[in-house]
DNA sequence: GCCGTTTTCGGCCCGACTGTTTTCAGTCG
């Protein structure tokens, strides 16, 4: 096996932002210095790794990669550098490339103070900028000013508090200020209504900013009623139309006005994603079109949309719900319209996967299927942490086992509202073995077996613990396969492709964990699990009442990944469901 | 440097805001 060289996507963006940089000051062809902006753009945009990609040898499948790009990649993992990227970047002042992060600071301004003040080095640069900025050095430079040197000043500080990454929030996190926001706004006379748009509204797993649409009569007093909103720390643009500002949560806030009319090309516009867009204007100048937020020019004259779907018809497309704008494939499949039809959350029938004080949860038994039936849910699985036998013995958890089959078979015989299924989340433990016996595994309607310890193992062996489990004959469902918790625990290190193989051969049921944290299997996995004809299920796995409704964050995931209503089982009837779980295993 | 339902050559999304200018370049989304 020869050598190769991982890099993070983070760090693969950081390179060629500093190759861009170089480019621009070098006056290199606008286009070609395009290319390399679309492909940054899209990177930042990925949910998978670049480097993963690159050893499955699918680098293609990255849009604005092609073959230059592609060389230029192989190269980087092959020898750890790209030697026309040093080239380009070798007889630039080097400091100019530190400074690309500061706010306003762009390759051009970069350049001019690293050959003003000549750092030649990376070191000191920092130090020695904020030492001319605080004596006003650089105030006279061509092009600088009292204001941009004081800004310089404020966004040096402001850069060692921001260097430890700003994780982004998850989607319920975003949902909540995004809550106080959008209700303090619609408070305002003027303002007729206020949406998020973003990818809060294209329901990404998590978010970095708050984009905001505001519909007004009064541009200003909607802007100016903003700006007095209590938890806005600074206010960093204001504009006729544009307000972005940071909250005192350090998450920032963008909000355009517009009117009635506009709105639907608005939300077009502000939804994104930053490729959809570029894609999606692309195209229609192809067919004489010229599209914005104000609307859509032909022939000179603007045509203007106040939803969505009109605006898309106009351009001879279908509506393309905001969850698939990725900038991806979705345009080529609209325009031959053969867009999937998603599932949407009303296509769920039950949960297979929720926990009561019987284990870690909050809720009773009771208390948990009297909200599922609230949910409208034809069945309802309780799958606890199976008890242990290592802190309970044998006989005492043969006998839990026995009393909850029979306390569920009771409960199933004295109503009809709902049919509770009995299951256990099951430990896959560090030896691939099951955490309960098969003797036990046979009492219940059906087993979810997760990785919950020892996820520093080697690729190999976490691989064949999924592998095992895959191939277990009293196992239906796996769950979070990935273990991932957003902002916390990275995805194991999986072999994928033999994971699905195993679980396909063994019609193995995958679930999407709905957890805003874990939102597992993940997002990027599961179209190449549904072409592998592996059934999926999306769950709760809920700890409390409360968290039954989480399930909506597994049918945003699912919708993201192309999911119709047929690759989810969970949208099946009761008997539908019994005869698949009893095709995932021998029981 | 990428890309293709007129195209393998000849195009390449569109606009807001800021600070420095005195009509615009640079930066950002």
């Amino acid at each position: 096996m020869t050598k190769t060289f991982k890099f993070s996507n983070k760090e693969i963006v950081n390179l060629f932002k500093e190759v861009l940089a170089a480019m621009e000051v070098k006056k290199f062809s606008i286009f070609r210095i395009r290319a390399y902006q679309n492909v940054i753009i899209t990177i930042e945009g990925l949910t998978v790794s670049v480097f993963n990609l690159w050893e499955n040898n699918k680098l293609d499948e990255i849009p604005g990669v092609g073959p230059t790009l592609k060389s230029h990649m192989d190269e980087l993992f092959t020898t750890g550098r790209v030697v026309e990227f040093d080239a380009i970047k070798h007889d630039l002042p080097q400091g100019m490339f530190e400074l690309l992060g500061l706010r306003g600071i762009g390759a051009k301004k970069a350049y001019k103070l690293a050959a003003a003040f000549k750092l030649h080095s990376r070191e000191d640069t920092l130090e020695i900028i904020k030492n001319a900025a605080l004596s006003h050095k650089i105030q006279n430079l061509d092009g600088f000013g009292e204001k941009s040197e004081e800004q310089i000043l404020i966004s040096l500080t402001e850069m060692k508090k921001t260097k430890q990454e700003k994780p982004r929030m998850l989607l319920m996190q975003a949902e909540e200020i995004a809550g106080r926001i959008t209700s303090y706004l619609k408070n305002h006379p003027e303002i007729k209504d206020a949406v998020v748009m973003g990818s809060y509204r294209r329901r990404a797993p998590t978010i970095g900013d708050l984009d905001i649409a505001i519909k007004t009569t009064d541009s200003q007093a909607a802007l100016n009623y903003f700006l007095k909103y209590p938890e806005i720390e600074e206010v960093v643009v204001s504009g006729d139309k544009r307000v972005a500002v940071t909250l005192s949560n350090d998450i920032q806030v963008d909000i355009r006005v517009c009117e009635d009319d506009d709105f639907g090309s608005m939300m077009q516009y502000f939804t994104g994603s930053k490729n959809h867009n570029i894609i999606l204007r692309t195209y229609a100048l192809e067919h004489g079109c010229s599209l914005s937020e104000y609307g859509i020019k032909k022939r000179g004259e603007l045509n203007k949309f106040t939803c969505e779907e009109d605006f898309y018809n106009f351009i001879k497309l279908p509506y393309i719900p905001p969850e698939i704008r990725h900038g991806t494939k979705e345009i080529e499949l609209a325009q031959k319209n053969k867009l999937p039809n998603l599932i949407q959350i009303t296509d769920l029938k039950g949960d297979l996967h929720s926990h009561t004080i019987a284990s870690d949860g909050l809720n009773s038994f009771q208390e948990m299927v009297s909200e599922a039936i609230k949910l409208n849910y034809d069945y309802f699985g309780v799958s606890d942490h199976a008890p242990s036998i290592q802190t309970k013995g044998y006989d005492d958890v043969a006998k839990i086992i026995e009393n909850t089959r029979r306390m569920i078979d009771t409960f199933n015989n004295s109503q009809s509202k709902i049919k509770v299924l009995f299951g256990y989340e099951v430990n896959i433990l560090a030896d691939s073995k099951i955490s309960l016996p098969d003797e036990l595994l046979k009492i219940l309607d059906y087993a979810v077996a997760s990785i919950h310890s020892s996820f520093n193992q080697d690729k190999k062996t976490l691989t064949s613990r999924l592998v095992a489990a895959a191939r277990h004959p009293l196992i239906n469902i796996i769950g979070h396969p990935s273990g991932r918790l957003i902002n916390e625990r990275e995805s194991a290190d999986i072999d994928w492709r033999e994971f699905f193989i195993a679980a396909a051969d063994n019609n193995k049921i995958i679930e999407i964990n709905s957890q805003p944290n874990r939102l597992d299997l993940t997002e990027d996995l599961i179209p190449d699990a549904l072409s592998r004809n592996i059934r999926l299920v999306i769950n709760s796995d809920a700890h409390s009442t409360g968290q039954l409704n989480y399930i909506k964050y597994g049918i945003d995931a699912a919708r993201r990944s192309w999911c119709g209503k047929e690759d989810i089982i969970n949208t099946q009837n009761f008997d539908q469901i019994i005869r698949i779980l009893q095709s995932s295993s021998l029981r």
